[in-house]
DNA sequence: CTTGAAGTCAACCGCACGGTTGACCAAGGA
DNA sequence: TCCTTGGTCAACCGTGCGGTTGACTTCAAG
């Protein structure tokens, strides 16, 4: 797991952690915080929390002994240029494909049906 | 790993199923085609098949023997929608704390401050 | 009916992950 | 100075994941 896409995917695909950067939306807040919803022991939530850090998603600062966590937008907007990026390109073909099939069906009435929204361009 | 979300990140975590997601947007393969760059065992992809497919991302239709691998997109929109939704907030957020921040500094700049609970507008 | 191609199923292996407990450190405040 | 608060480090444990190999199923073609 090298590469950042990986390690950004990879943090929110848990479920606290994905409801850890829902909390922070709401402001910085330190460790204990953030675990305090949790049911589990405080160095789990830490672990989640360098989870998060690494993958760029957060960054801590040092005040007194706390640490608050900040969320940093950047890595998230990398996810979504990716995804949007794949998802724009299959919609495209999508749209081709129903093309082709249109002018297949014009061409030969056996063709076998495909369920699919309208496209007409 | 129970809710849809989870399976989702949780799928593009991995840069040889992020690879195949890209190459799907060509158009549908087969899992052969699909397992051709790749140097390890057809069983090794098909078990990443498996894991898109049980994410959502990616369809299988019945064709003879063959089983084109077709992508999805809603997924995909699903995950776009939960990460801007909080990286919207996030950058909202830090907008108004900015503006809270410098007001702060005018009035009283030994200001003791309080992290998070700024918020209600 | 046999062969071959495309995939699946099942068992196994090494490793990373989420969780625990226990010890430890660092900075204030009494 | 001592103790509390906030957090980290380290070791350990069970489970799941990515990978392997080997046997099996299905369907089309000879």
């Amino acid at each position: 797991m090298t590469d950042a896409l990986s390690r950004a995917f990879s943090a929110l695909a848990d479920p606290t952690r994905r409801d850890m950067v829902a909390r922070l939306t709401e402001g910085d807040q330190t460790l204990s915080e953030l675990a305090e919803p949790y049911d589990v022991s405080l160095q789990a939530v830490s672990k989640h929390l360098k989870v998060l850090e690494t993958a760029g998603l957060v960054t801590r600062s040092r005040e007194a002994q706390r640490r608050p966590v900040h969320l940093e937008a950047d890595v998230f907007d990398l996810m979504t240029k990716w995804i949007e990026r794949y998802r724009d390109r299959a919609e495209a073909r999508y749209q081709r494909l129903d093309a082709v099939l249109a002018r297949l069906e014009d061409l030969d009435p056996d063709a076998p049906h495909d369920t699919h929204e309208g496209a007409a361009s």
